[in-house]
DNA sequence: TTTTTGTATACTGTATACAAAATTATTATT
DNA sequence: AATAATAATTTTGTATACAGTATACAAAAA
């Protein structure tokens, strides 16, 4: 019997990974591979494996001869992946309305409700409760090809690292809307409605920028 | 052991995602890695490098302790990037209409009008004319995010491993109709024409995989 | 001072070594 | 002859060794 089932460079991989989401691995920062190899009790090659895995993600940048960096994401790239998002989450919930069980949409209503009557609003537990909604819709809406684009692209993950960016009254209103959309299985609702959901904060970021941060 | 300015790994890479799109590898296939670092000239070390980025783009699937073999696509695989294609080409051709180039566009119509002349239809030629009028609107929509996702995730491989899917005749008159929406600026049509243009042939495999390929 | 050059050190990319696991071949047992 | 058990071989994952490149820093020149 096994240990773990997943070998080190996975196992790495995903160490560094929460490193990075959780900053303890700055943007801009080399990693320095024998240093961080260490750090983790194993070996470079399963590390380089590692960083090789990330930088395939975008979450790492490797110039050669030069050793890796932490990737930085810019308002103007935050901008792009939010039109990303807008295509791609506009397809999965057209198909999460038509396919998903009734169990994966009660599922989203429990994430969303808490918030409606806990005052105040916990924001880093709303946070958290918003990132798993859409992920929900991705996951559960039947297309395998899509949640994994999704994944290994770091959409959810990039945009989640700028915390929120508006206040949770205002989306959570927009998420409840979202939800019963879905329960009526009204389709072009719900599809309208998550697209100008995300359009909202991309257009409060796009504002900001101009602003100068 | 230094060829070029690009790291083995990469090299690598390049030459075995070449030797996968042009089936000297095919799906399926164990890759035995000593043999093909052999048969390239490198030891094992850049090979896994390669292989590790083959994977994070799903050209190559590794089962741990067991090697690593050339994935293959289903067809309700291919059903699913239909979807993700539309969803990301319809975002892609609205930035493009807006902001690219009259070279670019021209580009396009470069790439697609030799056709309409020439008979019969070199068929090679045309997907290959296809693949890249596809890839030129993602390329210069101005989302860099965007192409790269689309690079990344290999949606125009994938679906160029399987071969022309409908007749020439048929999609080039869709091809000329999207050329003339785009040069008219008119983004509606474009993004319908895009958009029913990949439906169609989507529907085609769908209704190929019911009537059991 | 500032700039340049030389040298030591650190780090990366690649090859190789080695143990553990998987696969294949061989023998033994019914 | 079919199945089980065992040994031999292959292959993988990981660690380590090594060569070459980049970086840091001190001494010399401007």
């Amino acid at each position: 019997m096994r240990i773990s089932n997943d070998e080190l460079g996975k196992q790495a991989y995903k160490r560094v990974k929460q490193m990075i989401v959780s900053k303890k691995l700055v943007p801009g920062q080399k990693i320095v591979q024998e240093q961080l190899a260490a750090q983790l009790g194993i070996s470079r090659t399963p590390l380089r494996d590692a960083l090789q895995m990330l930088e395939a993600e975008s979450l790492v940048e490797s110039i050669p001869r030069r050793g890796v960096v932490v990737r930085k994401f810019s308002n103007e790239e935050i901008l792009e992946i939010y039109d990303c998002r807008i295509a791609l989450e506009g397809a999965a919930i057209r198909l999460f309305v038509k396919e998903a069980s009734d169990a994966a949409v009660g599922s989203l209503r429990e994430l969303i409700m808490p918030f409606k009557v806990d005052r105040p609003i916990n924001e880093n537990a709303y946070q958290k409760a918003d990132s798993k909604f859409h992920d929900t819709i991705i996951k559960n809406c039947g297309n395998r090809f899509l949640y994994n684009l999704f994944q290994k692209g770091n959409l959810l993950t990039c945009i989640d690292s700028i915390g929120l960016v508006r206040a949770p009254e205002e989306t959570l209103q927009e998420h409840m809307a979202i939800i019963e959309a879905i329960e009526r299985r009204d389709v072009s609702a719900a599809v309208e409605g998550i697209q100008e959901h995300l359009e909202k904060s991309k257009r409060l970021i796009l504002k900001n920028v101009k602003d100068g941060n």
